[in-house]
DNA sequence: CGATTATGTGAACAAGAATTGACAGGTAAG
DNA sequence: CTTACCTGTCAATTCTTGTTCACATAATCG
């Protein structure tokens, strides 16, 4: 069940929308102003936070802010009965995941809400995918030294890593090699010199605080 | 072979020790001062630091903080021809692994030596296992999702934690529990209920940090 | 050139992790 | 007491990972 939480100064239309968003099968709860949408989204996880412009105090921008520097959630759609393009493309660039006009049909509120909660869950895939990739090549031993040898010495070639870390079998080496590729951990250059890439730097990161905390 | 670096201002006791450690089987490599000695730790992996105390420019106690700040190798043997309880507690305090005063006989330094690598390698080898196990659990989604479970509804039993994770089969998450208790990861108390451990708590903060990271 | 070293593939096999089903002791409620 | 449910063990089986071997193709060196 989905959570909606609905962010306007107007008590009357939080409610019609409160209503309407009810009998569609979502779970929704109301904030008067933007501090105390934070406040909730703090204490509360939240799928999607509806957010008027135009609001007295913290305007809807501004309360968008604070919750981008919360955490990803939650998506954010931004209502406003003045609408300009200036005002939409800053809503989208400051992290909104949409953004409608009013007055406003049921029906196309509805529709974004539904589109929006499908890209989000597509991200959270994709997300979960890159942990699983991530976790996989950080569990095991001799893939975890390979990447230590990697982040101190970049640019090693496959039978260097293999002397280095006392392998004879090469073909074993090969094997967790292409798994790191695979994970976007490692690359190779023309010459066939190993490196770290980004990603596999961070991951280092992850392996380092883990190596420190013992 | 394991490495020593021997950092002391004396071009002659340098040279000196550095010929009596090869002969006793260990690479050396000298520096003159702490920044030197600094500057080759970086770039190199040392497993033991013979530090003098007293030298111009930045000492040894200094020294030991700055080689502190890189990571845990190499361990720290102080040397000092004015020995003083201060001086050996502050020393110990800042993560020396030793302290030695001089005049020594070599046989002294030798077995100080001997006794510090073995400490590290004890160490290591419980770090090593530690991590394994750790790594070990956190590799496989059941159980992470198992500890986020926990992570925010600690206390949760058996049941509601296979209702919750949408399994049938009670068996497969009782698998699941066990690896977990067995890596330190989670307890139980006497009605039951798992919780993390503080190591879960710990493991918890760096799949955070992974999902957060994206 | 011919020999050696480096890099890699693919299939077969071994080892380890995960799942499932049969069973059993404990507790709580009717 | 009987029934239902919770918690768990154990062994059998299946699925995944990891290892090894036989072989192939460059590149490098003397």
């Amino acid at each position: 069940m989905k959570k909606i939480l609905i962010v306007d100064d107007d008590a009357e239309l939080r409610m019609s929308l409160s209503e309407i968003l009810k009998g569609a099968g979502y779970l929704t709860d109301e904030a008067a102003s933007g501090n105390e949408a934070i406040t909730k989204i703090f204490s509360e996880d939240f799928d999607i936070a509806l957010l008027d412009l135009m609001m007295p105090g913290m305007n809807g921008i501004e309360a968008l802010k604070e919750i981008r520097m919360i955490g990803p959630k939650p998506k954010a759609i931004m209502i406003t009965a003045f609408a300009t393009i200036d005002n939409a493309v800053d809503a989208i660039k400051k992290g909104a995941s949409d953004y409608i006009s009013k007055p406003f049909k049921m029906d196309e509120l509805l529709t974004t809400i539904r589109r929006v909660l499908e890209e989000a869950s597509f991200e959270s895939s994709i997300k979960k995918l890159d942990i699983e990739h991530t976790m996989i090549s950080l569990s095991n031993p001799i893939r975890r030294n390979i990447m230590r040898m990697l982040n101190t010495m970049p640019g090693m070639r496959l039978m260097e890593i293999c002397r280095e870390l006392g392998i004879e079998e090469h073909t074993k080496v090969v094997f967790h090699m292409k798994m790191l590729k695979e994970s976007g951990i490692i690359e190779q250059d023309k010459e066939k010199a190993y490196s770290l890439t980004k990603e596999g730097e961070k991951a280092m990161d992850f392996l380092k605080a883990l190596d420190n905390y013992l």
